[in-house]
RNA sequence: GGGCCUAUAGCUCAGUUGGUUAGAGCGCACCCCUGAUAAGGGUGAGGUGGCUGGUUCGACUCCAGCUAGGCCCA
């Protein structure tokens, strides 16, 4: 009753074993691999390893200390990693000192905000303190999360625009520029509160509707005006404001260039505004009847001059402005270019004066006569009152509209022209020396040249002061007596020797005295008494000048840096201040090439918003699913746009990734006997199929070396991805499991196969370092140590193209070959679907060709690759080919559309399924000891 | 409103100087295998190339406009 045991011919096959597990389980094993990294010290160990190697330098922009990482940044710094994980092991030398940005007014923001009313009580020196204390909790948090993304650098020790070293930098270039004569003073409007005195920075204004007074104010027209020059009647320019208390600020009037205006003539005078606006502003000035005299454009009252309302022995010119609305008032603006920022802009234009009128606390000066003294608001009344007075007020009323409010005290803010330090961009010829410098770098994209040029071709002077506590003086001096500033080789160096030994907070609690060397004097006035500037640097000042604070102060960086690489935004930003304080010091940029990346965006290419929700956070991609997956989204994205990620573009990430896993993990599997250096088969040895694996191999590995060099990641990762699909997993790793399994586990077909799988799993593993980081480790630590000779990827060579393996010849044949291949198997699935066979294995593939094609066949079906197996059904995967002449093709067999001349007869494979290898075979069952198995098998177990 | 950029199958990407029925992989459907097994193999179905004009014998590829989206300004 009991059936004789089977042999258990599975138990003599050579299955796969590994250790390497197919799910990866990365959140868990990345952390690990972090342990090691640190156990190992790794970036130190790289370091070690390529010194002495020339140096690539990719320059890190600082982020901002605030907050945690977001996708974007995370994207950032893993393109950075990715170059320059490539770069050391192509052979550089590549340290990487991450920055960050710990100055600047969001972080003083957020720490008044947690201060509350104490803000107003503190000192500048304490509240310095808290600003440093939040950036560095940030610096911590983010090195934290950096790292754990699998970014490598020398994080324990990087660079901080807070640090002193940092600080005296920006004053050596402060210096420098002053010296040129490239930095000036001149006024500028800015938001300031008159309640808390204070100047605000954009993020700190709110916008809410206010009651505004909204008047229309005629400016006597002095100038003789050619379309109205026969009239005798006064002329007036009717000019719409909604701010009166800022008239007596006025130097201008500014119309729209394209727009109609007309002249008209009612009630014994002529009045001039836009044609547009006829309609509503008529009645409201009380106009029924009136004659149209003239029609012109605006542009044909440039430089005209009117009276000022206010102050008749004062002009006001006709300017020309784009931004002149036709939707409300009269289409004629007054303008103070110390009280708007469009009319200071227009101002610069027209070279008028800024004349500020108005003190910290919303008085009026005496410079604005009659109304000095008034509060601005209360002005409004006292203004309107003298207009009418003098019959020059044409139409008064009340609107409400958004307007700029402090985030503190909810007050309306003023527009307020200060004192402000700039950069000239004309001064030494900046704005010509920076275009030229700019055509001696590489831009990649090619484009990024485009908006780098038109940005620096068409920016205003820059701005460098701020009105703020948490940042880096201004390095300025003035005379307490004559008023003159001074800045001095003295000064300079005596701030620089400041900042070095006490940091930028010394000069909040050092006097000018203390801080300048004993009995310095004004060099104008020979006075002692020498006051502080107030001002602080802009925080873009700060970063721009890294390239002096770090990499010409770091000795393991170099200036000029090979590469800067951050999002397209940064070319108004670093890029642009970089290249500013570069050139203006050292006349040539501090890159020699810049690479740029585009945004994230959700996956419909929209920015994400927490009011969208589609908001990516990289910690929670990297908590769920692995830092790897991340980084192999990065890699698979085209970042010269705008990349996308999405759930669902993250699971299909995730499934690529499980791809690549699991053909390292067959690989590995199939190389549990294996002894590289003992077992290997040499090259001429090999199986043809194995030399073919060999060139595509290489072919490939040249391929992807060059897109490294490009830092094309996405082509990488696709080539290498379809390499793995198409000629690995489907085509020769499918092929050799017969080979690996049912072969002798040290003959020489095995052998071979295992070879070549040796190889490409060292290959393909470094090929993948830069962007798989942790996967990579992982695989190289199933590597044997004395084979891998390096504790850790990341600290091996990039691999080198074997010229060898290189066979053009083969290529032609096995493309051929693999053809034919893929008319097969459209042949086997209709005969599998016709149910006539399952596994291809129980197939009999008849081939009918013509001459050549049949000679070729037949000339592989000849070679043997095992006994009682040829080349032919090897490639087949099928258990027997045979080759006939087309002619003798039978009906109703699968005709190639492709091949001409080719068809296919699908049978089932003659003989018995042999037990071990599951190959039909005629041979089954002529071995007398192993009467279920085929020659081939039956041979091996003898052997065992 | 201005400058720069993008728009090819559900997803990620290819498409050489404009030239025959626009490709790949994934995903999907169906099938096979169960000795890579929460794996592997095969076949197949998916695209008015954002839209509208124009240049040309012929345009995804050149030009203009529009629409949608992104960055930076105003």
């Amino acid at each position: 009753m009991n059936e004789p045991a089977k042999p258990d011919y599975k138990s003599t096959l050579n299955l796969p074993q590994t250790d390497f597990p197919m799910k990866a389980n990365l959140p868990q094993r990345e952390p690990e691999m972090l342990n090691f990294w640190s156990d190992i010290d790794l970036y130190k160990a790289i370091r070690e390893e390529s010194s002495g190697r020339k140096k690539f330098i990719l320059h890190d922009g600082p982020p901002y200390a605030n907050g945690n990482i977001h996708v974007g940044t995370a994207m950032n710094k893993i393109l950075k990693d990715m170059i320059v994980k490539y770069k050391t092991m192509a052979g550089f030398d590549s340290p990487y000192v991450p920055g960050w940005d710990c100055h600047g007014q969001p972080i003083e923001h957020n720490v008044e905000k947690q201060l509350g009313e104490k803000a107003k009580t503190i000192s500048q020196v304490e509240f310095r303190k808290l600003c440093k204390d939040y950036a560095l909790s940030f610096v911590d948090k983010q090195r934290e999360q950096f790292m754990r993304l699998g970014v490598s650098g020398d994080w324990f020790d990087p660079y901080l625009t807070l640090n002193h070293k940092y600080e005296a930098a920006n004053v050596e270039v402060f210096g420098e520029l002053y010296k040129k004569g490239l930095v000036y003073k001149r006024r500028k409007p800015i938001h300031w509160c008159i309640t808390d005195q204070t100047a605000l920075a954009e993020a700190e204004i709110e916008y809410k509707e206010e009651a505004s007074p909204s008047i229309y104010v005629k400016f006597p027209l002095k100038s003789e005006f050619e379309p109205i020059k026969e009239f005798s009647e006064p002329k007036f320019v009717v000019i719409w404001t909604t701010t009166p208390w800022t008239l007596p600020a006025n130097v201008a009037v500014a119309v729209h260039p394209d727009a109609a205006y007309i002249a008209v003539k009612t009630g014994g005078e002529i009045l001039i505004f836009a044609d547009a606006r006829f309609e509503e502003v008529a009645p409201e000035i009380g106009i029924s009847d009136y004659e149209t005299v003239a029609h012109f454009k605006g542009s044909d009252m440039e430089y005209l001059k009117c009276e000022h309302p206010l102050f008749p022995e004062k002009e006001s010119v006709v300017v020309l402005a784009d931004y002149v609305g036709l939707d409300t008032g009269t289409g004629a603006v007054h303008t103070a270019p110390g009280h708007g920022q469009e009319d200071y802009m227009t101002g610069l234009k027209y070279d008028l004066p800024a004349p500020m009128p108005v003190d910290a606390t919303g008085h009026f000066t005496k410079e604005a006569g009659r109304f000095a003294g008034m509060y601005i608001y209360d002005a409004n009344k006292e203004i309107l009152d003298f207009l009418k007075a003098k019959g020059l007020l044409a139409y008064s009323t009340e609107i409400t509209h958004a307007y700029p409010c402090c985030w503190r005290c909810k007050n309306p803010v003023i527009f307020r022209a200060t004192e402000q330090w700039f950069v000239s961009m004309e001064a030494n010829n900046l704005r010509g020396e920076a275009m030229n410098s700019i055509n001696n770098v590489r831009w990649i994209p090619d484009w990024s040249i485009r908006r780098i040029t038109g940005m620096v071709e068409g920016r205003p002077d820059w701005c460098i002061s701020r009105q703020r506590s948490w940042g880096v003086p201004i390095p300025v001096f003035y005379c307490g007596d004559c008023q003159e500033e001074v800045v001095t080789d003295e000064t300079i160096s005596a701030v620089i020797g400041l900042f070095m030994a006490d940091g930028a907070d010394a000069w909040f609690s050092k006097s000018a005295e203390e801080i300048l060397p004993a009995g310095f004097a004004c060099p104008k006035c020979g006075s002692a008494k020498l006051t502080k500037e107030t001002d602080i640097l802009d925080v873009w000042f700060e970063s721009g000048v890294s390239h002096e604070a770090v990499l010409k102060a770091r000795p393991e960086l170099k200036w000029p840096a090979d590469l800067y690489t951050e999002g397209s935004d940064q070319h108004r930003g670093w890029f642009q201040s970089s290249l500013m304080t570069s050139v203006g010091v050292y006349n040539r940029a501090p890159y020699d090439a810049v690479l740029t990346h585009g945004f994230v965006v959700d996956g419909d290419g929209r920015k994400m918003s927490k009011s969208l929700g589609n908001v990516v956070d990289p910690l929670d991609v990297t908590a769920k699913s692995g830092a790897d997956i991340l980084r192999l989204w990065v890699a698979s994205s085209d970042y010269t746009v705008d990349v996308g990620i999405s759930p669902d573009i993250l699971r299909h990430v995730g499934e690529a990734y499980r791809r690549i896993r699991n053909t390292f993990r067959f690989m590995l599997g199939n190389l549990y006997d294996f002894k590289p250096g003992v077992d290997d088969v040499e090259y001429d040895s090999l199986q043809e199929l194995d030399k073919w694996a060999l060139h595509e191999m290489t072919g490939l590995l040249k391929n992807v070396t060059a897109n490294y060099e490009d830092y094309r990641f996405h082509a990488v990762y696709h080539t290498v991805y379809n390499f793995f699909t198409n000629e690995l997993s489907s085509l020769y790793l499918d092929i050799l499991k017969d080979r690996l399994y049912a072969s002798a586990a040290g003959s020489v077909e095995r052998r071979a196969a295992q070879t070549v799988l040796f190889e490409m799993l060292v290959t393909f593993t470094k090929m993948l370092a830069p962007i798989l980081a942790f996967t990579s480790e992982e695989l190289w630590s199933y590597i044997p140590e004395e084979v891998r000779g390096t504790k850790s990827v990341h600290l091996a060579a990039w691999p080198t193209a074997n010229e060898n393996y290189i066979n053009p010849e083969l290529d032609n044949t096995w493309n051929k070959l693999l053809k034919i291949r893929s008319e097969v198997a459209k042949a086997l699935e209709e005969a599998r679907n016709k149910k006539e066979i399952g596994n291809a294995l129980e197939a009999e593939v008849e081939l009918y060709a013509d001459d050549a094609l049949r000679e070729f066949l037949e000339n592989y079906r000849k070679v043997q690759v095992a006994v009682d197996q040829n080349l032919l059904s090897q490639v087949m995967i099928v258990s027997s080919v045979n080759v006939y002449p087309y002619f003798e093709s039978p009906e109703n067999v699968y005709k190639s559309e492709l091949i001409p001349n080719l068809a296919i007869k699908v049978s089932p494979a003659p003989g018995a399924k042999c037990e071990r290898c599951w190959r039909y075979e005629e041979t089954v069952g002529q071995a007398p000891e192993h009467p279920g198995l085929c020659a081939r098998c039956a041979s091996v177990l003898v052997q065992v």
